[in-house]
DNA sequence: GATAGAACTTGACGTAACGTCAAGGTCAAG
DNA sequence: CTTGACCTTGACGTTACGTCAAGTTCTATC
């Protein structure tokens, strides 16, 4: 009562290929080997097979779905984790689409006016009131100083450090770092490095004030504008609690 | 005025690797290789590496980065077609998401019932009622007993068809094939060699009349428990449409 | 029994975007 | 001259198979 690896591979609309690799990662042995080298299929082989496409439709990868079957792993709690997994996905997915609709809104929007930068300002420039209101116009009106002073190649650094530093303070909220944790602050403190190089920055040269720090920490969660840069709300509340644990530290 | 490589990839918080197989696939060629190899960049390179960053931020693959870096390629058109992929990608976790929620529940509530095979039932005793309305009882009974009847081998290969087929179905809706279309009709063909196996099927022998295809055809797209198989309403709506087609030209 | 064609085998490369050794040059500082 | 930091090329590993390639075996036909 046995099947040849095409008549298998036919039922269950795959191909002898991936049969042959099943049976390489131990998933799906074949049930008897031929002298002549062929492999043969019995019913059991069957249903292991099901369960195996089962558990593939539902995205689980070859080695997960061998240790649910070998019962190394609790079905029940693969797929919990599994659904886990997914649903982060699911959330980058979003994510994604987001940004990549507000770029392309921004492309049509700005579209003459992008010659070489992809995008002119930063944090302080592209939001003038917000700026002037909390720290007054002679802040503003330095730091933009500040920033048409410089150079292509500095300015491209620059907006290079300030994507680097917000990619990290992302990853870092996303691993679910200790925002008093050693590598939480040392973000911070990039953060508090990378402002010092900001004239318009209350207290620059010595490095920014304690004030000061602590109400871009509220600014960035405030405003969502900011927020976007740091991850979206959550990712801006970490990015905030940790500037709130090294202002105390160190300001 | 250029940097080394290392200065670079710090600059951009990502590795000297990073830059290296940039440099490979030509998206980030070093602006000067010394007479000791060593690659240096510059300004302009940082442009460049901040778009491509930005752009892999979105999502984008490398070669669809290039495409658009080297001119050949509409941003915005880019954007366009990705955010198309991105919005599948979210459709097909948002069904495996509710895939393994199912199997999650059905797991939980049917514990020790499942002790060899997954699950038991297929399209007509699952919905026994529902056959019952439109067929009548007896059309349950035959099919019924003819499913008890088989061995767990044929259970299990007739399973297996069962999926390929549904699994088949949903690949090509998601193509969009043409419902007259050759593929379209061999699958209907399938579907309806399939149910000639399955006693009760008014017909059977002959294959399923013209009405019960139909019949069968409408309940498909009415019942989201049969649309589940069929790669939801979408995919039972194709379904349904072929089968039609299939049933005024061959019943 | 010879032969063609279908089916089977193992082996190996390719895929996306790098991470991660490995082995070996180059350079600045002491 | 040595040490250590930095640089190079080369190559394997990752996921789940697809896709040849080359050789062997089975089956049907003449």
């Amino acid at each position: 009562m046995d099947w040849s690896i095409q008549d298998v591979a036919r039922l269950a609309s795959t191909t002898s290929r991936t049969l042959r690799h099943y049976g390489d990662l131990g998933l799906l042995p074949p049930s008897r080997v031929g002298s002549n080298g062929y492999r043969f299929y019995d019913e059991h082989s069957l249903v292991r097979l099901q369960r195996i496409l089962m558990l593939r439709e539902l995205g689980l990868g070859l080695p997960a779905i061998g240790d649910v079957l070998g019962q190394q792993q609790d079905e029940n709690a693969a797929l919990r984790h599994h659904l886990d997994w997914l649903k982060q996905e699911q959330q980058r997915l979003v994510r994604q689409i987001r940004s990549v609709k507000k770029t392309i809104d921004t492309l049509n929007r700005e579209e003459q006016l992008m010659a070489e930068n992809m995008f002119d300002g930063f944090d302080h420039t592209e939001y003038l009131e917000e700026v002037e209101r909390r720290w007054g116009a002679d802040a503003y009106r330095q730091s933009d100083a500040w920033w048409r002073s410089m150079s292509t190649a500095e300015k491209t650094a620059w907006r290079l450090r300030q994507r680097a530093l917000g990619a990290d303070w992302q990853a870092a909220a996303v691993r679910g770092l200790d925002i008093v944790g050693e590598e939480a602050q040392a973000l911070a403190q990039r953060q508090f490095d990378w402002l010092h190089g900001i004239p318009g920055t209350p207290g620059v040269g010595a490095g920014p004030t304690r004030e000061y720090f602590l109400g871009l920490a509220e600014l960035y969660v405030a405003d969502e504008r900011f927020a976007a840069n740091y991850g979206g709300q959550v990712g801006a509340e970490f990015v905030r609690d940790a500037m709130v644990v090294f202002a105390e530290r160190n300001l």
